[in-house]
RNA sequence: CGCGGGGUGGAGCAGCCCGGUAGCUCGUCAGGCUCAUAACCUGAAGGUCGGAGGUUCAAAUCCUUCCCCCGCAACCA
């Protein structure tokens, strides 16, 4: 089977936070997951390059349009590149063959009469440059940015109807229980659509917002950019020209953040619906990183957690191995640098000793070489195969957000029980009498086919910590989902390397 | 009465739907081990599960009510 998996675009008046890292980091160990499992997987991530704000930061720039675009996209995409994402597109929305389908899809929905031409009226601040409804404004109905009163304007604008298919969603909502993960969030919509929805406006004057794509049937005007970034999601499997696409699409998993629920879980839909493509199979939706202690990032409470800053010093294994496993699927979590050096530091002495541990006693007892597994007894095949079934078991569910964290929370449980299996057979003891040798080889041998189990099952997590796992006990064979104890090869030769997770050095 | 989420030992979380000895990671303390990255193993201390009421033989879990924190609140990623 193939399947879909999609980020959100990023915009690119900021720089990449940990946010945007941890999205296009999931989507990775869920690819991988899935690899796996034997599916193939086309993954997409990239940038939101129209729209007021990123039009704003080329004006603040001084860059022409091209140059600014180009520059902070490529920090997007270096940044994922070294977290190890294995994207098979980066979407960039200045691309040509993206607005060209943007144009189609407009084009379409307009000759087909659902988009019509009406006057807007609100309130106009220019400090901001954006209508405020009443409630954005403070006790003197002013902008509380600019402390300005906004101006009563009115505008012709292009809007789409939303209202006739809200009853549909609903529908839809309630008959696909699995369509958005977590179902909180399910609610959450369901929450939004009790009400009438009004009119989305899709359009911009050119006068106000030159950053975006052009509507084919009127000159004066950009779409507006949800309606453009959305289209992202279909362009890229080159909607409307591949007749390949209703496969792929009838497989395909969005990955958002819960501040975009609204435009992915109603605008989107909708849009999908009036074009008769059913909506995206999942919807995986989850929550911010917070600072320690629930407070936001920010920079004055100098509590923001760079990405690039973290890879530099822990790794980056260490950060999706964190990120994944300490995402709670009711709300927010919070890291800090703290933290992150608590996971490290937990790999370090779980797995990391584990593996040193293991590796040196075959090193300097049994010449290098996978020992002989002929005196296991049945404690020995209780380990391997317990740590097998559990990983068998989580690689026969589909991939959500409630599988890759409950493998992350497999790994750390594996590693406690082999370690404590390691313990309590005292292999150092045995190695010094000739009279218990097979034991002592059975025993290295069940921790190593142990640690060749939880290397293999942590690839989508930690994919160069696994392979070097995998390498260091001599199986170089492609990592797969298939978990069968007592697999590993007897004399293979195994290699000390240097330490998966070094100790850290402390200033 | 706008909507939603949350409040569990020093820190971060699970448990709540389907009531029944309060669990995990880190930290602290004691012991063990000495193969290993000062690591690993065992044990201990530490919580009136936000407050108050109720249902029940029994409530972190169900019901009512109050307090506190965080989002969202519809052209503003």
């Amino acid at each position: 089977m193939e399947k879909y998996i999609t980020t959100p675009i990023y915009y690119l008046n900021g720089l990449p936070h940990i946010g945007h890292a941890y999205t296009s980091i999931l989507g990775d160990v869920m690819k991988k997951f899935e690899q796996m499992r034997g599916n193939s997987v086309y993954y997409s991530t990239g940038t939101d390059e129209h729209g007021q704000k990123n039009q704003h930061s080329i004006e603040a720039s001084g860059l022409s349009a091209e140059e600014f675009l180009k520059r902070q996209s490529d920090n997007f995409k270096n940044l994922f590149v070294d977290l190890g994402i294995d994207f098979d597109y980066f979407v960039r929305t200045s691309k040509p063959e993206h607005k060209k389908i943007v144009q189609e899809i407009l084009q379409n929905i307009y000759d087909r009469g659902l988009i019509v031409k009406k006057s807007y009226e609100g309130l106009y601040c220019e400090g901001c440059e954006q209508f405020k409804k009443k409630s954005d404004l403070d006790e003197n109905g002013c902008c509380p940015d600019h402390k300005v009163a906004p101006k009563a304007i009115s505008e012709e604008n292009y809007f789409f109807k939303l209202e006739p298919y809200r009853q549909w969603l609903i529908e839809h909502i309630k008959s696909n229980p699995d369509w958005i993960q977590p179902a909180k969030y399910a609610n959450e919509v369901l929450g939004m659509l009790k009400e009438p929805l009004e009119d989305l406006c899709i359009s911009r004057p050119k006068s106000r917002v030159w950053l975006g794509v052009e509507l084919p049937f009127d000159k004066d005007y950009v779409t507006y950019i949800w309606f453009d970034a959305l289209v992202n999601y279909i362009s890229t499997l080159n909607y409307g020209h591949n007749p390949d696409f209703d496969k792929l699409w009838a497989n395909s998993n969005h990955l958002i953040a819960k501040d975009i629920l609204k435009p992915h879980c109603i605008y989107w839909p909708i849009m999908l619906h009036a074009l008769n493509v059913a909506p995206v199979k999942h919807c995986f939706v989850h929550g911010y990183w917070i600072g320690e202690g629930g407070v936001k990032m920010s920079k004055s409470l100098g509590n923001v957690v760079d990405p690039v800053e973290v890879v530099n010093m822990l790794g980056v294994d260490a950060l999706r191995f964190y990120l994944i496993n300490n995402m709670t699927l009711t709300g927010d979590s919070q890291i800090s640098i703290d933290l992150l050096k608590q996971g490290y530091k937990m790999l370090a002495n779980n797995i990391g000793n584990l593996q040193m541990r293991v590796l040196k006693m075959v090193q300097k007892n049994l010449e290098g070489k996978v020992p002989s597994k002929a005196g296991m007894n049945a404690d020995d095949k209780k380990l391997v195969n317990d740590i097998a079934d559990r990983f068998t078991r989580i690689y026969s569910q589909e991939m959500s957000l409630e599988t890759v964290s409950e493998l992350a929370d497999s790994i750390v449980k594996a590693g406690d029980a082999t370690n404590a299996y390691f313990a309590a057979n005292t292999p150092w003891v045995l190695a010094k009498d000739p009279a218990q040798r097979e034991r002592f080889e059975a025993v290295v041998y069940t921790t190593l086919d142990a640690l060749r189990l939880i290397g293999c099952a942590m690839y989508p997590l930690t994919p160069s910590t696994a392979k070097k796992i995998e390498r260091s006990l001599g199986c170089c064979d492609e990592i797969k989902a298939e978990f069968k104890a007592m697999g590993l090869i007897e004399g293979s030769n195994v290699e000390v390397g240097d330490p998966l997770f070094p100790i850290l050095e402390e200033k």
